[in-house]
DNA sequence: GTTCTATATACTCACAAAGGTATATAGAAC
DNA sequence: GTTCTATATACCTTTGTGAGTATATAGAAC
């Protein structure tokens, strides 16, 4: 069953937090270690468990790896991205995530191929 | 995060499927027994594991335990039901479980004070 | 009181997950 | 080729989870 898979990349905040970045595009690892504040190897743990049950796929951009939310994403996970985008709007930790990608944005469109937005 | 919990409980087939049932009507143990075709001591687990983290409420009825969904669900909570119901709604598996209830609805209503409807 | 019924809990085992440290890899720059 | 940078992977430890077997508990029936 496919849900359960979504549930179990869900069950974690760090994945939820970075599945909450990707909402608002693609980005790559290292941005999402300024975001977070979170060592690199623990999001890209993270990143490669999203990857291997196909929450997120991947795109090499010279060194940088770019991740984004899939381009066709299921019914299932549609309709759970856009649950959690409204649950996260309520969240300070989630908001916090997403100011500081919006603040961080002029700095990223200068150092790295992503175009982070 | 209380939204880690809710997720936490969606990501085990069988507490799917209980929740899904659930959706239904308040159920005692014995009849989702029936309905799962899963072991008494699975049952009971994974209730006590839902109920730990918010996700039922349980009341005694002489000898059963009535379970149902909580009286006052959170924001989240109500959003990740209500998301649940629209994806199990497309789901074989969820579906035979809903067609079970359904089918021993009658029986139950004459052996359990729990109202199954 | 004893017995029965419905349910919960304790205990075990196997396994997955999360985090950290160290190291490997792939491509870019030189 | 060497070096640097970004990212991934291996390894280890701790903790949590799921399932099964056996046992305990709480209330009902007698």
């Amino acid at each position: 069953m496919e849900l359960i898979q979504i549930y179990e990349c869900l069950c974690d905040a760090t994945r939820l937090r970075l599945l909450n970045v990707l909402g608002q595009g693609p980005l790559c690892v290292c941005h999402f270690q300024e975001i977070l504040g979170e060592p690199q190897v623990k999001i890209s743990k993270h990143l490669a468990y999203l990857r291997e049950r196909g929450l997120v796929e991947v795109e090499r951009s010279g060194n940088w790896m770019v991740y984004e939310l899939p381009a066709k994403p299921s019914r299932e996970l549609k309709a759970n991205l856009a649950c959690l985008q409204d649950c996260a709007a309520e969240n300070p930790l989630f908001r916090r995530d997403l100011a500081r990608l919006k603040k961080l944005a002029p700095k990223f469109a200068g150092t790295s191929p992503c175009g982070c937005a």
